[in-house]
DNA sequence: TAATTATTTGCAAACGTATGCATCATTATT
DNA sequence: AATAATGATGCATACGTTTGCAAATAATTA
């Protein structure tokens, strides 16, 4: 029934050690003798006692834990990278203290600041940026910076993303492959690394074929956003017979409004192409031809770099681009004729 | 170019005033002069100082720091709700810490124990049980412990769920109500307070209308099993003309099986509802009637439950149960007659 | 203006742990 | 068996804060 705190203190005294056996006994690698660690973990045992994670930190610099920034968990992406990331950093000794980026919330500099007032190993940055003057807080602060699903010109942050322009070029030859002559784009939110470069490559590898976007649209990764674009490119006259959509969750939408709004049959009047590959694009409502973006693989290249980095300070910033497989689904045709 | 760590020292040095003062002027409520707060203030913009979280813990006992375990990321009104959990935590001062209880992470007392290390103020089991030993842990640990969509028998936790008993019963209603005769019921994970408390409120209000369930099968919250579940039940003789399924995530799958394995249309030859009202629930594709949980009632009521029981620890734990609404949709028809 | 009260300020002691250093016990080496 | 080398242990200090206490300053009152 105590409601007191036990120290490592008490539990020396139990154990008949000095507080610093105590420490040793619960610190990997310090020199503790069979015996004392018997004792003491007996005593320990007895009291209920638990090293103060807090306390540790304070003296050895290296608090456990990783901030996390996340801002589109609407985005099923992200929810299940979180999960992969926590689970990974858990396995390794690290925790995930999680700061939600929403619009509302205003400045990420202000909430990277806070991050930094909690004294973490290293900052994940999902599909987030940052100002440049917040990095050199960080990089001076000794904290290592980490975009995952996002990339920033200044190389001073290591990013990992999938391979968004090869993915692009993916999505233009499959589409070209499957006899398409209309086809069109609908945007992601334009300020991203990940959606210039998807439009990039697609768009290169259309012009190499001899196309060029036969209509294009923002939904800035937004679903309200997606279905206004999807709307305004078919009610045109002669509208695309195909059309890659930057983000399965805006495609989601897309296609909702095609097939319930517009009524158009996917594949046969439209063929509809996504990116991500999220849990939903293998549902058979949607069954969504799309890029898939490896999460498991990217998470795992996330987590061994900051803690690489987090190990050897003098560690250089990289940027890895994990290729991703086309996932061929329903929502394309491939060489059949047009059927209108 | 300085990778040290600024302290307050430094900046009572470069103000010109003890280490004391500064401290007051960064903690809200301390007695400071205008005069010194201008000055200590003005030296910690200068040499980029902010207060160390840690170390201030340390010493008031508070970490400012909420542990969250959450299982079930894959069910998309866990991402809602952490979403929602941190924004309101992180407008009162307070972090999230995540855990994952995921099935390959093991025992949640191992979770839990993780979490008091941090020192934590608070912990929010979503959707999670513990054992009694572990309660008596945080209790006299002084750490106010929250079930959030789950309860539990021991009445030392507060929880806040939906009132998930009068939902069932309003689905019951509802289903008879649409002249349904044949009705179907497929169940969470028997071990979640949630999935009783459906299935008890449900069961009861069609015995009150005199009917008992017609088919019943266990999806234990997990798509896979929920399809495994359909297919059972809907490749018998006499198929039912409706099905509960205990959650939105299991009835997507329910839908999936239905419409496109064995081909049925929905409602017209079955009705289907859901329980959360997810976001998929409401895209046409799926359009699935369901009970609606509450996330951001829910979560305000947790926030502030969980704040309370830390300033004033003599708190008592509450049960609350949350009512929600049931949604229309197209997934379920009214009472015309069925079409077969 | 003197006396009283209220507000600031600095000093020093915590908070719970890790760790360098010196001492002591133990084992290995010749 | 004597010496060298290795490992275990305790002491004391440090990590960066907050906060009680007493002294000093400013504000108020008579």
């Amino acid at each position: 029934m105590a409601t007191k705190k036990i120290t490592s203190l008490e539990v020396a005294k139990l154990a008949g050690v000095s507080q610093s056996a105590v420490s040793r006994v619960f610190t990997p690698g310090a020199s503790a003798s069979k015996k004392t660690g018997e004792k003491v973990r007996k005593a320990a045992m007895e009291l209920g006692y638990r090293p103060n994670v807090l306390a540790r930190s304070l003296i050895t610099g290296r608090s456990r834990i990783i901030g996390l920034v996340v801002a589109h968990l609407d985005n099923y992406f992200y929810p299940e990278a979180l999960e992969l990331i926590s689970n990974a950093l858990q396995k390794k000794g690290y925790h995930v203290l999680v700061f939600m980026a929403s619009k509302t919330s205003g400045n990420i500099d202000d909430v990277v600041d806070e991050i930094l007032d909690y004294q973490v190993d290293g900052i994940i940055l999902a599909s987030v940026a940052m100002s440049s003057s917040l990095a050199s807080r960080c990089t001076s602060a000794g904290v290592p910076v980490i975009l995952f699903n996002r990339s920033q010109d200044d190389d001073r942050f290591s990013a990992i993303t999938s391979d968004n322009i090869l993915g692009g070029q993916k999505v233009a030859r499959f589409l070209i492959a499957g006899g398409h002559k209309r086809i069109g784009y609908i945007a992601g939110w334009e300020g991203a690394s990940t959606q210039r470069d998807r439009e990039t490559g697609f768009v290169e590898e259309l012009k190499d074929h001899g196309q060029s976007l036969y209509a294009r649209e923002v939904g800035n990764f937004i679903q309200d956003e997606a279905r206004q674009a999807a709307r305004k490119m078919f009610t045109a006259n002669e509208i695309p017979d195909a059309v890659f959509v930057a983000s399965d969750h805006m495609a989601f939408a897309v296609m909702d409004v095609l097939r319930f709004e517009i009524g158009l049959k996917i594949p046969e009047q439209v063929s509809v192409v996504g990116y991500d590959d999220v849990p939903v694009s293998s549902w058979p409502a949607y069954d969504l031809t799309t890029i898939r973006q490896p999460a498991n693989r990217m998470v795992a290249e996330t987590v061994s770099m900051i803690l690489e980095s987090i190990e050897n300070k003098k560690t250089k910033p990289r940027q890895i681009k994990i290729d991703g497989p086309l996932i061929m689904r329903g929502s394309t045709r491939m060489s059949t004729k047009l059927s209108k």
